[in-house]
DNA sequence: TAGTGTGAATGCCTTCACAGCT
DNA sequence: AGCTGTGAAGGCATTCACACTA
């Protein structure tokens, strides 16, 4: 995928350490790939298998890899386990990170559904709607909350990452709201790009772009004949 | 906000007749904002005040547009309506895609009902899924039928576009089932990476990840501290 | 021998700066 | 005067090739 690359101004990203931007987007893939390699009672593996399980050339795996330091074994490969736990202390995944989700529609309940939060050291803490129909009630054990009491569930619960599962128009507010209460990392859903000051990173997630990319491709492919 | 950009081997991305992958990615932005912009009533805007509505440098939008030609009034600025439609054109957003999903869970469903899916060329037509209590239900008037049938319903709604949304040990098999039917486009859902022949172009969209990625830069912040 | 770690080279993308229209 | 379109420069990221090690 391409998941594009898209820096855009005030996104608060800075050098990071000496791990270029690129290898960060992967770690997280190693991370999963080596997961099921354990899962099939792998115990080493050699850069070119966890690059192809990863999707990746081997090359660039082993670049990704030097950039944390060296836990290969020459001649012999990486031991899973071993590898699995440092990368998962570089991105993370080790800590717990309490969530916060506003916005608990289709999506947003699809997101607060999703099993794989937990199994990542990610805990959703709660759910934050307007709707009246939709306060009060529950998904994984979370109550939702009402959207004016957005400042008091972000004290409460500590949270500093939050998933943004609004309409486009109601985002960048509740944006504004979420990084004044100390939140400096967004997942962002909104069709529309969101504003942030230095130091809060923002990703975005649009099905409607990568569907649209996906078209660009189609629409290319049909030229071609003419 | 980063989006990542994970090109991978094997999900067929060629040279893409001189408009290079990481603008292509950013079409669809420039499409929305000026969507945002028609509806406000903006009739001409000038690159910077696009730029900001995108979220990109002002250089950049300019580089991504010269790509398409040159639809800019030097010294005034670019036709809002006449801008989008040339995008348009250009991402396919003109035309219609059959889009079938495959994998009917919370993110299935989600993405069934999703808004924007209509609003830029995408037609829902068919939803597939193995579970016997969801075969026959329908979404937005779509019904799901079973996953056993997946070839003659992509043969008859002649798909070329489809969505994965299933877990991630079924998502390869059922991959390379919608390729051999003639799929050539693919946007995985499933948290692993999916091999695919030439050609076929695939796009990753993980949570898991994404989340992960914000995890890592959290995590640097409070080693920042130390 | 098999496979990691890494400088060097290549290619892609972004930013800069300014020429050229309107 | 204002703003687009674009060559040129600079910065990242990926790939290559090979020294090095178990």
């Amino acid at each position: 995928m391409i998941s594009g690359l898209l820096p855009g101004p005030g996104t608060g990203t800075k050098p990071a350490r000496g791990v270029p931007q690129a290898t960060v987007a992967r770690l997280p893939v190693y991370h999963e790939a080596l997961g099921r390699l354990f899962a099939g009672h792998v115990e080493v593996v050699s850069s070119t298998a966890l690059a192809e399980a990863a999707g990746v050339s081997p090359s660039q795996l082993r670049k990704d890899l030097s950039c944390l330091g060296t836990y290969g074994t020459r001649g012999v490969g990486y031991d899973v386990a071993r590898l699995q736990r440092q990368i998962a202390t570089h991105i993370g995944a080790a800590s717990e990170w309490p969530v916060v989700i506003v916005g608990v529609g289709h999506l947003g309940t699809a997101l607060a559904n999703y099993a794989g939060f937990a199994a990542r050291g990610f805990t959703l803490v709660a759910l934050v709607d307007p709707a009246p129909a939709r306060i009060g009630t529950s998904i994984q054990g979370i109550t939702v909350s009402a959207l004016t009491d957005l400042e008091e569930v972000v004290r409460n619960t500590g949270a500093v990452i939050a998933v943004v599962a609004t309409p486009a128009d109601a985002a960048q507010e509740v944006t504004d709201r979420l990084v004044h209460q100390g939140v400096t990392s967004i997942l962002n859903f909104a069709s529309t790009p969101l504003v942030v000051p230095e130091g809060v990173n923002v990703r975005k997630v649009d099905l409607g772009q990568e569907l649209a990319i996906l078209a660009f491709h189609e629409q290319r492919k049909v030229e071609e004949v003419s």
